[in-house]
DNA sequence: GCATTAATTCTGT
DNA sequence: ACAGAATTAATGC
């Protein structure tokens, strides 16, 4: 993939952090819907659980995470307001194989299996498309995240990550600690924050209360491809 | 409602 | 692995 157009404007890094910002296309369909409140900090769905519809998340975040039997974490990737739970699931005809915990409140709408054939993906072809870029989110990320892990380092990684958070979410605010952060990349924690020490260090990172903030993101930015 | 303590989480070495 | 700081939860007054 070598065109003028993506070398002029390089498409954001691939995170794993799911939101999208207009949900206005959904309005229409809320009443086929049921709407739920999931509290802060409560298991969602655990491995093995039925999956008979969809959850369209309008205001929280949740955590996606897959658990060894040990009881090791491995954080897949978050979903904010926009994004929609059990897609895969409900179309693959699989049971549930992840954790889902909220971290916050949240409120979501649960679209049964019916509806969502019978009503969304037929009266709705722009619906339709959001499933579909959902669903190929979530592609992305895993590859995405396989790939950076193969060939990057892990201070690379952390940049690309803080970058393309940054660029996704539309603000410099990151409020995750370190170990949430190394759960997500698959990092020992104490390599998360030794980055981030060297981050703050260098001035690229500032600290805001309990959060990290951004200072410079087009600095981290270009520690993704430099030399370093 | 408020102060103390215990328990847990977070971070830097 | 460890220690100090910082939260959060639990308990008693």
């Amino acid at each position: 993939m070598t065109n003028a157009a993506s070398a002029a404007t390089p498409p954001p890094p691939i995170v794993p952090w799911m939101e999208f910002q207009n949900q206005d296309m959904w309005e229409k369909a809320l009443h086929l819907g049921r709407k739920v409140i999931w509290k802060g900090k409560t298991c969602v769905q655990r491995p093995g659980d039925d999956v008979t519809s969809i959850f369209l998340i309008r205001e929280g975040t949740i955590k996606v995470s897959a658990t060894s039997a040990e009881g090791v974490q491995r954080t897949l990737w978050f979903m904010g307001p926009g994004s929609i739970l059990g897609e895969a699931a409900l179309f693959a005809g699989q049971k549930n194989t992840h954790y889902i915990d909220a971290v916050e409140d949240c409120v979501a709408y649960e679209f049964s299996h019916g509806n969502v054939v019978e009503r969304l993906l037929v009266d709705h072809p722009d619906l339709g498309e959001a499933l579909l870029t959902n669903l190929a989110t979530k592609s992305y990320i895993m590859s995405t995240q396989v790939e950076e892990s193969t060939f990057l380092s892990a201070y690379r990684r952390i940049c690309r990550f803080f970058y393309g958070l940054c660029l996704s979410r539309n603000s410099r605010q990151i409020s995750l600690s370190h170990s949430v952060i190394a759960e997500l990349l698959g990092l020992h924690r104490v390599t998360v924050s030794n980055a981030i020490g060297d981050l703050k260090r260098r001035g690229l990172l500032e600290e805001s209360g309990h959060d990290l903030v951004v200072a410079d993101v087009e600095a981290i930015g270009a520690i993704i491809n430099s030399d370093i």
